[in-house]
DNA sequence: ACAAAAGTGTTGAGAGTACACCCATGC
DNA sequence: GCATGGGTGTACTCTCAACACTTTTGT
């Protein structure tokens, strides 16, 4: 964020802020920010900043993503703004945030100079965080558990080729509570979306694994009619 | 929309528009003024103006809805945020729209010095609009059909007594198709957000039909699991 | 051999869907 | 008496939920 910004002539500030989740360590991550400029300096912060002039909103999640993360393609999409006045010590400030899922072996986070920390948090128990950001935490993380149940956005938690295990235990993590196997199993296959992937089987301590990837043009099922999920 | 504000500054204006829903004349109709002034004078667009600077989006999006219904109290949600950089050929100007629902009866929409005129169309055949507000206006369309299914918002387009036959026209209509009247009156009675009305039954050139009302705390039903409707 | 994850079917309950007739009133 | 919308029940289908054991590998 530049203050600079903030003041100029009469109307608001735009900016966009990500909230970007990854499984990692077992449980449902977000990526923060600790910034290295007041207000709330040394605070954690999702990660956001203006919107230029010649972009769209879209792209501008885009590309504040991609220098945070250093990844594009990403799977993105608008979440809700938030405008209270005083949301934002310096004046007025709207923010549009966004919603981000991303495989967490495929990101690795990059300080830059507003930000001179980056980090992975669990969404269970975040650090306290700057602006309203709680609470566009807390409307990502719902947001995110209603989706699961109606599309596969889940997928783009994973890298493009996965074992039902590791999605179960994605569906789990996120949802907090443990899946039928069977029944879980039965049903994504069900969707027809996912295509045995026949370049071997995921290998480890145990028995190998068949290895699945969404069929090539598969945007992610919104539910037509009744829900996808209902575990 | 006043001129002045878009280009004060660096940062982009911030307008909210509304799309108004409301079912008359037996279709979805939604409120459009004609803009009394240039870019797109003479065009229909979405009612809609500038954030003030101590108000909230909500309360933003309130205020203008009072100011051209002459109602306050009226349902009213965030939809989503347009912010193409072309959208508005005086600047860059960014959208938050927002969706209401209102009983046709209780509105009489109001003209002001902006808008030359104030009508209701309807949301099938709608006259060319203004900026991006035909993509609004699917969008929102969108959003509510999708929300029928799951909630209970329709009952935000009637009056606070209503006849299960009418509420089923509101989702003939919406949904543009027909619907069992068993299967329909059995599912919303067994929701349980409805009670009889004992004042009287809705008299007319027929059978007289009893009147329900929603259960006084009955905020909008969403969805715990499953959908509540699937018709 | 044993620990650990992979993989596989069936049954019962509940929800959704399709379907037809009588009732009460105004005209 | 007739036209019009109000009001009611049942049978079939399909989806969801609960439940336990065998297989395959690494160590």
């Amino acid at each position: 964020m530049v203050d600079a910004q903030v003041a100029r002539g009469s109307n608001p500030a735009i900016t966009v802020d990500a909230v970007v989740f990854t499984i990692r360590e077992g449980c449902l991550q977000v990526l923060l920010i600790r910034r290295g400029r007041p207000p709330f300096q040394g605070r954690w912060a999702l990660p956001g900043g203006f919107v230029e002039s010649s972009e769209s909103l879209d792209q501008a999640a885009a590309r504040e993503l991609e220098e945070e993360t250093g990844v594009s393609e990403i799977y993105l999409e608008q979440l809700y703004s938030f405008g209270h006045p005083d949301r934002d010590p310096r004046g007025r400030v709207i923010s549009v945030a966004y919603f981000a899922l991303v495989p967490a072996k495929e990101v690795q986070p990059i300080a830059d100079d507003d930000a001179s920390e980056v980090g992975w948090y669990a969404v269970s128990g975040p650090p306290p965080l700057a602006f309203d950001h709680d609470e566009i935490l807390r409307t990502a993380t719902a947001r995110l558990r209603s989706k699961l149940e109606y599309t596969t956005v889940a997928f783009q938690l994973l890298p493009s080729r996965f074992t039902l295990g590791e999605l179960q235990d994605v569906y789990e993590i996120i949802l907090g509570r443990p899946l039928d196997k069977r029944n879980f199993r039965r049903k994504i296959l069900s969707l027809g979306v996912l295509t045995e992937w026949d370049g071997g089987r995921r290998t480890g301590r145990h028995r190998p694994a068949r290895i699945y990837s969404p069929i090539p043009d598969h945007a992610d099922r919104t539910r037509e009619k009744g829900t996808i999920f209902s575990f």
